[in-house]
DNA sequence: TTTATTTACTACAACGTTTTCGTTAATTTT
DNA sequence: AAAATTAACGAAAACGTTGTAGTAAATAAA
């Protein structure tokens, strides 16, 4: 069912079955009732290949992100999805499960007009930029959220890091905490490097010398990360307390702390960035640094909808902050 | 950049400059060399829309899932999104939220050829599933994964619901529960109903009678399940074994036994389907049934990529059946 | 009444591919 | 050497829309 026979079947030309059906102006009142009748009787439905094709617009958009298995991405993919559907846009998913490679190749295959606009969190092996710079020459919409791209010219949607890092750790300080350990990733990442500035930040605040500082530089892969935190937790001098940059982290050193019999928050108090939502039913409960994930992904969708509707408006670099909120529980709580 | 000015940057016909591209053997090995680097050298890509138009297939698959804020489908998502990558297929993501409406505006969206397939795992509220016929009588590939529709003439990849419900109830059963409660989703879904048959089946060959059954019929609405939930556990004879039929609810009991101070296991033992990677973690662990969520994700898309690529072959209607695996925790041990 | 203007429609040329069908020239077969 | 085949390319017609540029008829302005 196409336009042509649509057209036939109503003794009609296709352009005038066309502009009745964007409700031009140039057809009349009566022949756009008819022909919107027969169209739902016909059931038909534009093809979206030739619109998109003529109208050079894809009506699409491509959300590029580590994984979907973790709260925080796939609670923004929520928020993208539900702006998308508001405006009419579908959204096409790339996983590059943090890896550089595959993030250059899922932009490449983003270069050829498919999408209207692409949103973004980088695969934490990324270092090299070019592919990105290639995306912004080409004048496509790009915007990013959380693991953004420092360097590039695009809007950027993050959580207030290096606050949210300060408050962490001094949140550790006030618990009594006095080795303090941060557990990184990716040192190409600005939120772990704003994270763990914040971290550094709240020692100094509290008269800690730099010398004090212990960062561990997790990193995409997971066993090496689970080694290097054990490893840090069989230290003699060990932590009392853990900082974990991201949900994962934390997870792992909860294993790692059942592993070797070490009580959370007795002997070690942790707090990681988390999106999880069984954070308050874990043993012990664990205190979390929250981040609004799901407006972050509609704030997110809704500036990059923005920047595809009026194009060459380039007014829309800044950044955006959004707060990430404390949660204290169990597992930085002083035991009584 | 587009087949016009590659052609005439080579000094070609359009029609050789693409033979040339998709390797035709109508173009000599030097020309098709000479092609292919000027191609790389001026970044040519062809653009996808129309090709899809032409070709009438879009390379584009879409995924249908109520959720993705839940680690099954995520995980699902990934086993998926890996087999499309692989084939060089693009993946689109509509969430329906446990939505029929939303569910019905998505399958008209998907009808006009701008998918080759479609993978879907059904809303909760899905009674009627006219919308799906539709999608099979305009002869678009369908695959089930989870939540099927057992009325569609389609693939369906599932786990084995009804065995995984009675090793649940047995297992209740045999850590000492007398009053187990059954917490089913949606009675339109047919993985709720035939693990609330596995249910019934094990409390049948346990000698218990038919009166024994406690089924509590949650639905989409959270509010609703908890309060639910938390009417089942204020009982005077309240249940001693917890069987949710979904990870959610599960998670609920949790919450609502701490609230009425229940300890799980010694109160209450609780075993859920769930994918929750935290579930050892939790206060007590969980005893889980795991559904193999990633395979299913890759089984299904393969399936879907069989139909797609080998049209009007229909002999693969035939359900996939993979094994979910009981793993057993804190929250069913009986307490010594 | 003649000339502008508006109304309601149609023809047709894109959009960028792919593919069928020609068309030469070179090669092979008789 | 003539005929048949093959090799390598090009012209042109789709695919299904959309928008521009007509074109009649009807209406308004002169």
């Amino acid at each position: 069912m196409n336009l042509k026979q649509l057209a036939a079947a109503l003794g009609l030309s296709i352009s005038s079955v066309s502009k009745a059906l964007r409700n031009s102006h140039e057809i009349s009142a009566v022949t756009k009732e008819r022909v919107l009748a027969k169209a739902a009787e016909l059931n038909y439905e534009a093809n979206p290949f030739a619109s998109s094709l003529r109208k050079q617009k894809s009506k699409t958009i491509a959300v590029v992100i580590p994984e979907v298995a973790n709260n925080f991405f796939a609670l923004a993919i929520n928020g993208i999805e539900s702006i998308a559907q508001e405006k009419g846009y579908h959204v096409l998913i790339y996983l590059t499960h943090d890896d550089a490679k595959k993030e250059i190749a899922i932009t490449k295959l983003l270069q050829n007009g498919r999408v209207d606009g692409i949103m973004m969190s980088l695969s934490g092996q990324t270092s090299d930029t070019k592919h990105l710079e290639e995306l912004k020459e080409k004048k496509i919409p790009l915007v990013f959220f959380d693991r953004v791209a420092e360097n590039i010219d695009a809007p950027k949607i993050t959580t207030d890091d290096y606050n949210s890092g300060i408050k962490a750790t001094q949140h550790l300080i006030d618990q009594g905490c006095k080795r303090i350990a941060f557990l990184s990733i990716s040192h190409n990442l600005s939120i772990s490097n704003k994270r763990m500035n914040g971290y550094t930040e709240a020692l100094k605040q509290n008269g800690q010398p730099q010398s004090n500082n212990i960062v561990i530089p997790c990193n995409g892969n997971e066993e090496m990360n689970i080694k290097l935190i054990e490893k840090l937790l069989r230290r003699k001098n060990r932590p009392d307390g853990i900082f974990a940059a991201v949900e994962k982290l934390a997870i792992h050193s909860y294993d790692i702390c059942n592993k070797l019999k070490l009580k959370i928050p007795r002997d070690v108090k942790i707090i990681g960035f988390s999106n999880l939502h069984t954070a308050s039913l874990l043993n012990p409960s664990l205190t979390t640094i929250t981040q609004p994930a799901y407006e972050i992904g509609r704030e997110a969708a809704s500036i990059l909808f923005k920047l595809v509707e009026k194009r060459g408006f380039n007014f829309l670099l800044e950044k955006t902050v959004l707060k990430a909120e404390l949660i204290v529980r169990d597992s930085t709580r002083i035991k009584r």
